[in-house]
DNA sequence: CATGAATGAGAGTTCATTCAT
DNA sequence: AATGAATGAACTCTCATTCAT
């Protein structure tokens, strides 16, 4: 009854919660949104699936839920960089182009599944039945991130490091890039099973540098 | 369930099609695949549920039937670009990459909501609802597209419009660019209501021109 | 639009008919009754769905249809056996059971999945949907035959060529034990592909003979 | 549908089989496989559709189980008196065909019902509904029971209670007598009311004894 | 007479969600 | 906090039947 004070309660929880999110990651990867049922993500995070419920509302929360910690990722590497680009840090556009494809892709490395979701959430489908607080929550993040990159870009292009343009525009491009190339790589290495993600994912940014 | 009985019970095989289809694209673009159901599509098409069978075999049928003339427009308009470069009748890279920005324009405009289902396909949130034959036979599609690009692409650089590169790699670029441009730019017209898609993806093969 | 004199109408009714009848009957067969469409009738048939209709009021109507004939036969096997034993022309026993066993086999071999459709009605199952008249004429021509055959047995008592008994329980063990059979081995058949019913009848019969 | 919410929510599991099980055993028996649906035997059961999933993987495996425990009181039946007759406990084959009688009574006793599915099934009308390992099982048991059967008459055979005959031929004609029986007097019995099953099976089999 | 497009009720099945324990 | 039996709405798909032509 008394809880054991080595593994205090809100721990156990936390826990508890990182195992539900592993299985959904790696259900909601596998077989899609749709494909995955609440009962298979309760059987592999060894839980029952009233339990699932009691860490997350509804199936739509907790697929959604898996998108924060990318967004927060991406965040963290942005600011990392804008700290570099403030205190010039950054020699020219290669270089800062270069940065910038490295932070997309260790985004993406640090969850390949997390990234996929953002997609689907930005293609705007099964959405209907997702309460707007939790829209907005995601919204929110996203937007500070844009914000913290067009800031990099202003900063980039007073430094000359950037020729001067539409700094939304620039971003729009770059982040385009981005989830092309991802959409795209991952569609092929579904029926291929090869992965060639970083290689054109570096080539683009590499044809982005010379044409900027 | 009950269509409208002032309608005329009996139509040309070629108009039900058609408003069916029309119901379906509707319907799969604002909900998606596995949120729309073949009874809405069937009320808002102005048919009973078992008359859409009557024209499709089950709902995937229906879902790539609407993928594939975008395919089909899209290879067209390949095919057509391609006899004009193998003719010598494009000059540089810079109008090179500006036809490739029109194709891909007008291939979105040709039916915005069945390029938005190809890419929710390419994303492949539906696949464990999907039939292996379905998957199969939109892919095969999509691959003949992709063949003809890369040998649009050799002929280019055969032809020193181009230089010499990778034409797998640079193809994934460049259609990496339309579906990240218009992805983003429709979610974000989804919110702001102002459609920016035309400028930015421009800006974007603008780029891309002065890059190769 | 003169009707040819040489094929007259009722004729070509006649006609048409007994191809639904044929085509149904092999449907039933092979696939039994839940599994076998109207559609498929009519297709094998050569008519269209409606056609069908226009001969048989709904799909059960059209199967009970097909046993009507092997009662018929049968009864007609039972009355020329009957005129038989009535002339003295049957000398004893062996004889007697000898001919109910090939009227048995005459009458499976007349129309086997009439046979099989006559079973299916006495086990009593999927007609809840049949109207009470359909069944009222079976019955009625399925009493005819029963009558017919204790008369026959009477017959045979009176004569001595068996010994007395009651007529209900001996017919009720003859035909039961075609029934039995004919089930028996055209559910072994079915999966050995092997066909013993005329043997394992004829086997019966002897037993019977002998105990009689 | 809706569960009678006087009833207490939560049953032993036991329990609520035992009503599924019974909702359905009366309901294939009036209506057929076909003809019940799983929606009826649900309500008749105090139960929703899902929760009959939940004991039931589908239809088919709600109707073979119906089934399974007549065969497997057929099995214990037969196994027992086979141990009677290899004790040399049988000593005529008045005797040993009266056992064979009355097992089949008792099987039949133990579940009237079930053995009238068991002959639906033998009949083969749902085949086309029903999956082939679903048959596969049920054709296994009955094979179980067939083996016995006939080594039980080989061992009659070897001493001296039959005479000396094809032991596959016999087995089916005691069982074609069987069923025989039971269709044709539960078919009489649906419509008179009156129930000779017993008479019946005893004299017929009176009359199988004093013949072999 | 014949057609076959259209119907629509209803089948089996799944699964997100609830709630008594 | 945790369970999992139970729910019931919703799904895709079938098919006997009708009826305008």
């Amino acid at each position: 009854m008394t809880p054991d004070p080595s593994k205090p309660r809100f721990k156990a929880k936390a826990v508890r919660l990182a195992e539900i999110h592993a299985a959904a990651r790696e259900l909601f990867f596998v077989k899609g949104f749709a494909g995955t049922t609440m009962a298979q993500i309760a059987q592999r995070a060894g839980v029952s699936k009233g339990t699932v419920y009691l860490y997350f509302k509804n199936k739509d929360e907790l697929y959604i839920s898996l998108m924060m910690p990318v967004l927060e990722e991406l965040g963290r590497h942005l600011e990392i960089f804008g700290r570099k680009v403030a205190a010039r840090q950054v020699p020219d556009k290669r270089a800062f182009l270069d940065a910038i494809c490295e932070i997309d892709l260790r985004t993406y490395a640090f969850d390949p599944d997390g990234m996929r979701i953002i997609q689907a959430f930005q293609l705007g489908n099964h959405f209907s039945a997702m309460s707007a607080e939790t829209i907005a929550t995601i919204n929110r993040r996203a937007a500070t991130n844009y914000r913290t990159t067009r800031d990099i870009l202003s900063q980039a292009m007073r430094d000359g490091i950037l020729k001067t343009r539409d700094t939304v525009q620039l971003s729009d491009i770059l982040w385009s890039m981005f989830i092309g190339v991802v959409q795209l790589e991952e569609s092929k290495a579904r029926t291929t099973r090869k992965d060639h993600l970083k290689e054109t994912l570096r080539a683009a940014f590499e044809v982005l540098a010379d044409g900027l």
